[in-house]
RNA sequence: CGGGGAGUAGCGUAGUUUGGUUAGCGCGCCUGCUUUGGGAGCAGGAGGUCGCGGGUUCGAAUCCCGCUUCCCCGACCA
């Protein structure tokens, strides 16, 4: 321990916010090298090797074959795949001077891959394949965050699976689910798949493995009942059917026909915050409609409102974009003021309404007035717009039904630890010779999957999960020891140091061991191991030594116990296995 | 990229409003002695272009201008 490169802190850094990120820097685990660049010292690394090998032997054991693909690409691989367009400046694309082709640090592998593979599986008899990869990813976070949680560099384990057809892909994405249960049940973290958007890696079927987390940059909704549980990204509401939306329209226009719209100025730039300050309604942001202006993507002509409560965000449908400027000033609708009230009959618009907008508050809704400066009060859905169609186009919130069952879905904040794909033919279709021949002699695309674990994450999220107020507590699975040995006051005693010494070349053996030879006062090595987080301590001292005993403390429980020297590495091993 | 905050020794900080000795303190580090089961005591010591550049001034950590880095909120985020 006294050659360990490391130093213990009392005090975390300034820059550290998080839990995960104090404990990880004043243990020495990792050093902030720029904003969002992490190093790894000796103490992380090791950890890391553990989460690394935990990894290996679970994806081995479902047959993926390791390799190691290029930090460094062409830029002409990711024209290929169409996808330089969607990653946009999160992939900045550079020249190595003096030479003429652009380069980009690799954020993902789909391309690498399939141009692999393609090059060697080209027969139906050559797969399935799976090949995976635990490499360091650069992506240009625009605001890294929290420590290791969101950073430019990630190390990151990346697998993808080529398939004959879509029902093999499903196989093997199969196969990748358990060996990855089996990875975070190792790792000792409560892991729930959820569905979610599959963004630019693409494909239709694909799930988050979320890991719930007061510092989660993503949330999750989960219904406890049917078990239904996806990013709120795209979590599905119960819809409505025509029959019940039928009859809340008829009682709705009953019980508010005597609410009369009324004009109230609001002047400013009409966002709900506001106008909700203004109208002195800041807590009930629902009871607002939000009217969003957007136009067909491919009819540029064609406008669609979509409404939803002034508490949501909006779902924007596939096929829908956002008005821009001089979309405001030719349709002459006026930006923070628009809603399907009042509006110009002659005006051809199509109003979508959220589901949700039918649980009308008592006094109506307040919406924009299409004037500027002024909203409506009092406006009542049907009876004072009308709507072409209902759809679930608002963000779902805690307490909505679940779709699956109608009973009621829980929000849940959560890191992505990790994130699988079934692909399809996304990168085949694109790339080429991304295909094999089938036993019908026929040349077909490879059915793709995409597979990725955010390795440096998790030592963030282990860490985070995984402590408590005097330090770091690793999963023995991972801790970068098995047992750390604390011999006190071996300066004044000679036997304590030979017996630690002993215990140490015995226990070495065995597991792996760190040996705190500083000789350093005892508060400061207890604090000192505590603080690191070694699943087990074993503390050798004049007082132990009276009964011919160490002294044993498991971090996990915090338990300790005194254990007489010939039985404890016996005693040591059964530990660690549990 | 928009908003907010911050850069003083390895870490944490005082001093900045109101310019004025040699920039102070705690932790850590080095030497010596004493101590020793939960971050020891005494004595001595090393370590700073006060983020960078310019300006104002007899004099700048402190005032002014520009730049830069880091953190937080938001936008974005495979």
């Amino acid at each position: 321990m006294s050659q360990l490169l490391f130093r213990t802190l009392r005090e975390a850094p300034q820059d550290a916010e998080v839990e995960s990120h104090k404990l990880l820097a004043r243990a020495s685990y990792i050093y902030r090298l720029s904003s969002g660049v992490y190093n790894y010292l000796p103490l992380g690394q090791r950890v890391l090797n553990k989460i690394n090998s935990i990894i290996r032997s679970k994806l081995d054991s479902v047959g993926a074959q390791e390799m190691f693909m290029s930090v460094l690409q062409p830029v002409d691989i990711w024209d290929e795949s169409g996808r330089s367009a969607d990653f946009g400046a999160l992939l900045p694309a550079f020249q190595l001077e003096g030479r003429s082709g652009h380069y980009v640090l690799g954020p993902t592998h789909e391309e690498v891959a399939t141009r692999i593979v393609s090059t060697y599986a080209k027969s139906y008899k050559d797969l399935p394949v799976t090949i995976y990869q635990i490499q360091t990813k650069f992506r240009d976070e625009a605001r890294p965050r929290f420590g290791l949680l969101r950073t430019k560099e990630l190390i990151m384990c990346d697998a993808y699976s080529f398939d004959v057809s879509k029902e093999k892909m499903v196989d093997s994405y199969e196969k990748l689910r358990i060996a990855y249960d089996q990875i975070f049940k190792e790792l000792d973290l409560e892991v729930t798949p959820v569905e979610a958007k599959s963004g630019a890696i693409g494909g239709d079927v694909n799930h988050e493995y979320m890991v719930p987390s007061p510092i989660g940059e993503d949330t999750f909704v989960s219904c406890f009942s049917c078990g239904y549980s996806a990013n709120t990204e795209i979590a599905k509401k119960r819809n409505l059917s025509q029959e019940e939306i039928d009859s809340i329209n008829k009682s709705i226009t009953e019980r508010f026909n005597t609410l009369i719209p009324e004009e109230v100025l609001t002047p400013g730039d009409g966002s709900i915050e506001e106008v909700a300050g203004t109208l002195n309604l800041k807590d009930s942001k629902e009871s607002f409609l939000k009217t969003y202006v957007l136009k067909d993507k491919e009819d540029k002509t064609k406008t669609v409102f979509i409404v939803v409560n002034g508490d949501r965000q909006i779902k924007v449908p596939n096929e829908l974009e956002a008005f821009e400027k001089e979309d405001f000033l030719n349709s002459g609708l006026i930006k923070g003021f628009v809603s399907p009230y009042n509006l110009d009959p002659n005006f051809n618009v199509k109003v979508i309404c959220d589901y949700e907008i039918l649980k009308v508050p008592e006094s109506g809704y307040v919406v924009g007035a299409n004037k500027e400066n002024y909203h409506v009060t009092n406006v009542v859905p049907f009876k004072d717009f009308k709507i072409d169609e209902f759809a679930d186009v608002a963000s779902v919130q805690s307490g909505d039904s679940c779709p699956k069952c109608n009973s009621s879905l829980t929000l849940i904040r959560s890191v992505e630890a990790a994130h699988t794909f079934q692909i399809g033919l996304k990168y085949s279709n694109a790339m080429k010779n991304a295909e094999f021949l089938d036993s019908d002699g026929g040349t077909k695309p490879y059915y793709m999957g995409c597979y990725g674990i955010g390795v440096s994450r998790l030592l963030a999220v282990i860490a985070e999960k995984h402590h408590d107020s005097d330090g770091l507590i690793w999963p023995s699975a991972v801790s970068p020891f098995d047992v750390v040995i604390v011999p006190l006051l071996a300066s004044k005693d000679d036997r304590v140091k030979m017996t630690a010494n002993r215990v140490y070349e015995d226990l070495s053996q065995i597991c792996d061991v760190l040996f705190d030879d500083r000789e350093l006062s005892p508060g400061v090595s207890l604090a000192d191991a505590d603080l690191i987080g070694i699943t087990l301590r074993v503390v050798i001292s004049p007082k132990t030594l009276i009964s011919e005993c160490a002294e044993v403390k498991d971090r996990r429980t915090g338990s300790i116990e005194l254990v007489k020297l010939e039985v404890l590495a016996q005693h040591l091993s059964s530990l660690l296995v549990e």
